[in-house]
DNA sequence: CCAGACGTTGTT
DNA sequence: GTCTGG
DNA sequence: CCAGACGTTGTT
DNA sequence: GTCTGG
């Protein structure tokens, strides 16, 4: 699953790592304590009717955006197909919703279902998004034993394909029943990568930069898309233990991500339930292999 | 037909 | 909005 | 995801 | 135990 998350950059690194224009008025953030609720960052695939701005009959050969802008209505209209980033609230509101209290449990997609689920199929086939993380947060909790779980932060081990960044595949909607239109989103999970699985059977889906665009482009043929929905790789994530003040979504300090030991008995049991030795874990453990 | 759900996770 | 259950 | 509430009446 | 809010 993926209930917790990070996204460490400043504004102009997260613009530059994710090619993308930045519509967010200058309201990206560093936040290592990213909960459901949180109003974020997505990447978004520029529309022709998103600018509101006269269409651009020509499709693509214009490329200088940031060139020659004016103060005349549309003069900073982007080509179609463009990356953006725009805010959205975590936890997907249906546009049918009578009420935006639903997106508490709409966090999470199932990749399996996600094409036929009443809440999230009009978004699967026309409102897909780039949700950017520099990492995730997992519990381990002792087979149906302990209360409080162990968090484990889960980042990119810098393999070609992902760079510091990782962009969970996701979903968005707006809804129109408010005093403003709402912004939220969701992020797709799949089956757990290999050494996640003793964590959890879930993990979010991390997309490559090689699929970026195909799964924010509206026009990708729905075939096409369910290839995409896989577990991470081997060799993308690293993850080391941290400390229970993530759980409490009130703190944010960058400390949140420091590695810390493990308890005994918690050791014991990562190593019952075959997840990695304590060796492996203080070293940081490769995840994916 | 109307009323009510529309979701995931983990746990048993 | 659309599907399921009664 | 975890943490914290889970309720009403009346009074300030 | 289960739901809501962050």
């Amino acid at each position: 699953m993926c209930g917790r998350y990070t996204q460490k950059l400043k504004s102009d690194d997260l613009v530059a790592a994710m090619s993308a224009r930045d519509e967010t008025g200058g309201a990206i953030r560093e936040n290592t304590n990213v909960a459901p609720t949180s109003t974020m960052p997505i990447v978004v695939a520029e529309q022709p009717s998103d600018t509101g701005a006269d269409t651009d009959t020509d499709t693509g050969a214009d490329t200088d955006a940031d060139t020659g802008a004016d103060t005349d209505a549309g003069a900073d209209a982007a080509a179609v197909g463009e990356r953006v980033l725009r805010l959205a609230t975590w936890g997907l509101v249906p546009s049918w919703a009578k009420d935006r209290s639903i997106g508490a449990r709409m966090i999470n997609a199932r990749a399996e279902t996600v094409a036929v689920k009443p809440a999230f199929r009009s978004a699967y086939a026309a409102r897909r998004c780039l949700v950017p993380a520099t990492g995730f947060y997992e519990w381990f909790r002792p087979g149906g034993g302990a209360r409080r779980g162990q968090p484990f932060y889960m980042y990119p081990a810098g393999h070609p394909a992902t760079g510091d960044i990782l962009a969970f595949a996701g979903l968005y909607e707006v809804w129109r029943k408010g005093d403003e239109p709402l912004a939220t989103f969701t992020i797709l999970t799949t089956t757990a990568a290999e050494g996640l699985s003793f964590l959890h059977d879930r993990s979010p889906v991390i997309l490559p930069v090689a699929a970026w665009d195909r799964w924010i482009d509206p026009a990708t043929d729905p075939a096409d898309l369910t290839a995409l929905l896989r577990p991470a790789p081997a060799g993308v994530l690293l993850a080391h233990p941290v400390g229970t003040a993530v759980g409490n979504v009130r703190n944010k300090g960058a400390e949140l991500t420091d590695q810390v030991e493990l308890d005994e008995a918690v050791t014991e049991a990562i190593e019952e339930s075959g997840g990695p030795r304590a060796t492996a874990l203080s070293a940081g453990v490769v995840i994916g292999g």
